[in-house]
DNA sequence: CGCTCGATTGATAGTGATCAATCCGAGTGG
DNA sequence: CCACTCGGATTGATCACTATCAATCGAGCG
């Protein structure tokens, strides 16, 4: 799952950072290597809908969301990055979302004709972006799939997979608003609160302002709607 | 649009597999070379959900759809695959959706492994295939912003999407049956229905059977929720 | 201390799912 | 050739869920 993303990205130096097993972020110590580290306060800008994307970036420590405008001017969360995790990697030449920080986050920028040219020269590297592209894909189209559920199914799957992505087991702190949330999941913010008590009122969790107490992630678990989780990486 | 994907990607160099001019597909000519042609008749099983992912796989003619089902016993089609289009690409070992012919549908399979040793060795296939990758991931992302949109946004998105995918201008042929396309798109049988009416009503469209005859496009793409479209392809 | 933004709770309305019934076209067998 | 059958398509009636509007609350901050 996802508990080993620090274990892959957060261990030591060395070119050549090994694979953990069951990462889902890529070993990219070349993004260490070849890039530039920024810090950024909460709610700045690291890039903007439209412009070139010549960046690529992965998340140090805080957390980075995107959003895009839809045309009726609203506001939607497309996807939270967390600590090991890639973004702004385009099939085009500009960004189609903007990025900003969540709180205080330290992102490292890798120029992506760099780091096409080293995909090209390495294999394992290359194949660890397939990895990662397919793994992109398939968390879009749990999203595409969550729209067919209920809110209480959302909130549990957001929750879940936040507590795999952070590796938490009990106590989950939640940098984002009630207002991401929704606009991550397609609800009202009003909804999301009503939800979280539903849940609450359940016992399947407590909360303390934006942080969130598991109280019973096996109920929470069969709750998320989604489908079985993928568990291994491609094998070239 | 997309239709400049051709013209990053489809020079016509090399062997075979005539693609046609605005598909969104990679020049995958080494399919053809290396991979086997198959036939399969209505509702015929190209593969299942949970079996061994080998193969990858590209319509010559005909339509696919990709479907699973959820932990309550729902049907969803995760996507519906055009001639020149590519799927069965996994992450991990095994598929994650059935895929069947809807129609009669010629394919062609390539083994997963033969593809990933062209790929590294053939810089261009690789980065077709991260742009194919990039693409699906898109895609993905749409139907998940469409998750968002009422019913009438979600069948006007399917309509203009489908044209543009079958390079169709005024009479589309839709293979596939009301259910297939409420479980892509998250609606119940009877909405797709009354929506289509609707659209009729409103002067946008007529139909004969499963054939759309378009009336009014502009009108039409005006009601498709979706952002902005991508434009060209990544450049390496 | 007042301001502001986010969080929460309440009341109401709209959209689409669901249940139900009928219609229609193609294939089948008498 | 025609009645039968069966799955998909269509239309109708009702209900649940969630968006929306509205109001209040609470905490951080100048």
């Amino acid at each position: 799952m996802f508990q080993d993303i620090h274990a892959a990205t957060g261990t030591p130096p060395t070119p050549q950072l090994p694979l953990s097993d069951g990462s889902r972020a890529p070993r990219l110590a070349q993004f260490a290597a070849g890039g530039r580290s920024e810090l950024f306060g909460p709610g700045h800008a690291i890039y903007t809908q439209g412009e070139a994307a010549s960046f690529v970036y992965q998340v140090v420590f805080g957390v980075v969301r995107t959003t895009m405008l839809t045309r009726h001017g609203r506001r939607v969360v497309r996807e939270f990055y967390m600590p090991g995790e890639i973004f702004g990697l385009e099939r085009n030449g500009s960004y189609t979302a903007s990025a900003e920080a969540i709180g205080n986050t330290r992102v490292i920028g890798c120029e992506r004709m760099r780091l096409a040219r080293l995909a090209a020269e390495d294999p394992m590297l290359s194949v660890e972006l397939w990895s990662w592209l397919l793994l992109n894909g398939e968390r879009a189209e749990h999203l595409s799939l969550l729209g067919r559920s209920n809110a209480i199914e959302k909130i549990a799957h957001f929750l879940v997979d936040m507590a795999q992505r952070t590796s938490v087991n009990r106590r989950l702190e939640l940098p984002m608003s009630r207002y991401d949330i929704a606009d991550y999941l397609g609800l009202s913010s009003e909804t999301v609160c009503r939800t979280f008590k539903t849940l609450r009122e359940r016992g399947l969790i407590a909360t303390e302002g934006r942080s969130v107490i598991f109280l019973n992630m096996r109920d929470l678990r069969r709750l998320d709607g989604a489908p079985a989780q993928p568990q291994s990486v491609i094998q070239a």
